[in-house]
RNA sequence: GCCCACAUAGCUCAGCUGGCAGAGCACUUCCUUGGUAAGGAAGAGGUCAUGGGUUCAAGUCCCAUUGUGGGCUCCA
């Protein structure tokens, strides 16, 4: 970089997962033409088997080496060095370089022996990267590259990046019709009616689920006079986060997170021993106004809608109620044959209430994943500031892993901020412990996972298409509708392809589509009144009785298998 | 928000150093009535994201705005 563009500053170059990366302050901007020419110059470097050899300079002269060649970042890292060797009572510590060819560099290393020892590498992108990702220090130029020892294996790395992109949702979901994004409200998806015949049967099935886990259902308001959130602290801590609305000379503001409302149904009329636990779902839609640049896709949204739920429980179901919610879990994600990992988070040193309250509510959701038997890691003191918790993780089929859901023991923000209490048996007034918790997280975001996770190929009992009737010639048509009602009938999401394209064609878009079954319906099967399933697979099944096939496949549904 | 790139038909994209806006798929109509991944023909479809500027002339060059994408987490 310093022959290709002289009076290039040195920022950092990491390796990273897959690769590396190098930052720096360019003279000009970099375009992605410049990478083949930074490419050729790193060939001819390797092509030169260049030996990288240390040194060691002591701190004043590792200083004022940098400082002569013109790298300001660099004796910016070696002063703080200096500082925080002197914070820890230390000498400075000594520096080391390596050099190869005519570059040096400050680098802790190790590297290679040589430059020829370097596997086969390609620069991927260009991205701007603050200094110290701070955002008031000058914003660099930063390139990301891959290397790898092999051809092989940069090739297959390659594969999975191409891969990744021909999942991407945001594709999908235009080529599958699921939804679509527009400039009048950036940050918010537009569902089409399959994407939301994937909603609908996920939010069917969770609310299956929690009825049978003794779950009610509650709605609450989306517009709030802030003097709510002036009592959650919103109002102090996440204001910037939050859309705003004059409503007749008074601040509202549309609700963030749906947890304070929640506490209103709560305190509605005095609350028992004997009424806890008390499990409140609710499909709230929020709203946060996330920087623009940080919008992606479904992941990353202004407005969305989580399966959440706020169970209050007594002290002592605290350790049940989150067994039982681990096996929620469990059972959710194997709808989709997602294997859940747990992280519990706990105390952090600025956290808020009773230190003894902590220290038992910790205990007891040690206890519960103990006793649950799912395996679990620990993340000391990363738990907020009023909860310890659980976050929820997953790997999905390219092995990328993605944070699902988080389970928040909440001892002060909503029992305190809030007053919830209850009354023991001995009439006294008590605190319930809130719970806060999400299992699809949010539903945007849990769409967009699972259909980079099945390529769009839903699973048959969540596909938003689950089969097409497919009439050989028109003449079958009218069979093919009474087809598709015997099969509604039973709860199935059918579509008749009635068109004027020939059966083949009729199969290939639906292939396209990736819908799980096709029903070929010709003379024979008219005559007979059964139909001939084909599999998105390419399997042909044998022909089947209409009312036969009905009742197979919505037991098939009812399974929710993850195929 | 900040840096860089991008924005052409519903979708995927071509359009060279400024000189009459294109293709494939999808759509409409007609022919074809077929047996497991594309039958044939014709037609319609555009304020080239928006606003301004340079120029005889702008999809193309410049500026601004909006949106989208890669990043701003990996710390010599």
């Amino acid at each position: 970089m310093t022959d290709l563009f002289p009076g290039t500053r040195l920022g950092i170059g990491p390796a990273v997962r897959d690769g590396f990366y190098y930052d720096f302050e360019l003279p000009r901007p970099l375009t992605p033409e410049d990478l083949a020419s930074i490419e050729q110059r790193m060939a001819a470097s390797i092509g030169a088997d260049h030996r990288f050899e240390r040194a060691v300079l002591d701190p004043d002269a590792g200083r004022a080496f940098f400082a002569a060649h013109g790298q300001p970042y660099k004796v910016e890292i070696l002063d703080d060095l200096r500082s925080a060797a002197a914070a820890a009572g230390a000498a400075p510590p000594e520096v080391s370089t390596y050099q190869h060819g005519p570059f040096i560099d400050l680098c802790r290393g190790p590297h290679v022996a040589s430059t020829g020892a370097i596997g086969p590498l390609k620069l991927l992108s260009v991205a701007g990267a603050y200094w110290r990702s701070d955002e008031k220090r000058p914003m660099l130029q930063r390139i990301y590259g891959t290397v790898w020892s092999t051809q092989e294996e940069l090739e297959r790395y390659l594969w999975r990046r191409e891969e990744a992109r021909k999942r991407d949702h945001r594709r999908l979901g235009v080529q599958l019709d699921l939804f679509s994004f527009h400039d009048v409200c950036p940050g918010s998806a537009f569902w089409h009616p399959k994407g939301q015949r994937i909603w609908r049967t996920l939010e069917g099935a969770m609310r299956e689920l929690q009825d049978r886990y003794g779950y009610d259902e509650i709605s609450t308001p989306i517009l709030v006079n802030h003097r709510l959130w002036e009592q959650s602290g919103h109002w102090g801590h996440y204001k910037e986060n939050m859309f705003v609305v004059d409503v007749e000379g008074q601040d509202y503001s549309l609700k963030p997170m749906n947890c304070p409302e929640s506490t209103f149904v709560y305190r509605s009329r005095v609350r028992s021993y004997r009424d806890l636990p008390l499990r409140y779902a609710e499909y709230g839609r929020l709203h946060r106004n996330e920087r623009s640049g940080t919008l992606h896709g479904l992941t990353r949204v202004r407005q969305f809608i989580q399966d959440d739920a706020h169970v209050f429980v007594r002290p002592d179901q605290l350790a049940d109620e989150i067994r039982a919610l681990f096996e929620m879990a469990r059972e959710t994600y194997g709808w989709f044959g997602l294997e859940p990992r747990y992280v519990f988070a706990t105390k952090p040193d600025d956290a808020l209430g009773d230190p003894e309250a902590w220290e038992r509510a910790e205990g007891l959701i040690r206890e519960a994943l103990d006793a649950s038997g799912v395996t679990y890691g620990v993340k000391p003191k990363d738990g907020t500031f009023y909860a310890p918790k659980i976050d929820i993780y997953v790997d999905d089929a390219l092995g990328r892993e993605w944070q699902m859901a988080t389970v928040q023991a909440d001892l002060v923000m909503l029992p305190e901020r809030f007053d919830l209490t209850y009354i023991d048996e001995h009439g006294q007034e008590q605190r319930p412990i809130a719970i806060h918790r999400a299992i699809y997280g949010s539903l945007e975001r849990f769409i967009a996972i699972i259909t980079e996770h099945f390529a769009g190929a839903f699973p048959f009992w969540c596909a938003p298409v689950q089969a097409v009737v497919v009439p050989i010639a028109d003449r079958h048509n009218d069979a093919a509708i009474e087809l598709a009602a015997v099969l509604k009938g039973h709860g199935l999401r059918v579509d008749v392809d009635d068109s004027q394209n020939r059966m083949q064609n009729k199969i290939r878009l639906a292939q396209e589509q990736k819908v799980p079954y096709m029903l070929v319906l010709g003379d024979r099967e008219v005559a007979a009144r059964t139909a001939a399933p084909r599999t998105r697979a390419g399997e042909q099944q044998v022909a089947e009785p209409w009312l036969a096939l009905a009742e197979r496949l919505s037991a098939e549904a009812r399974d929710r298998r993850p195929s």
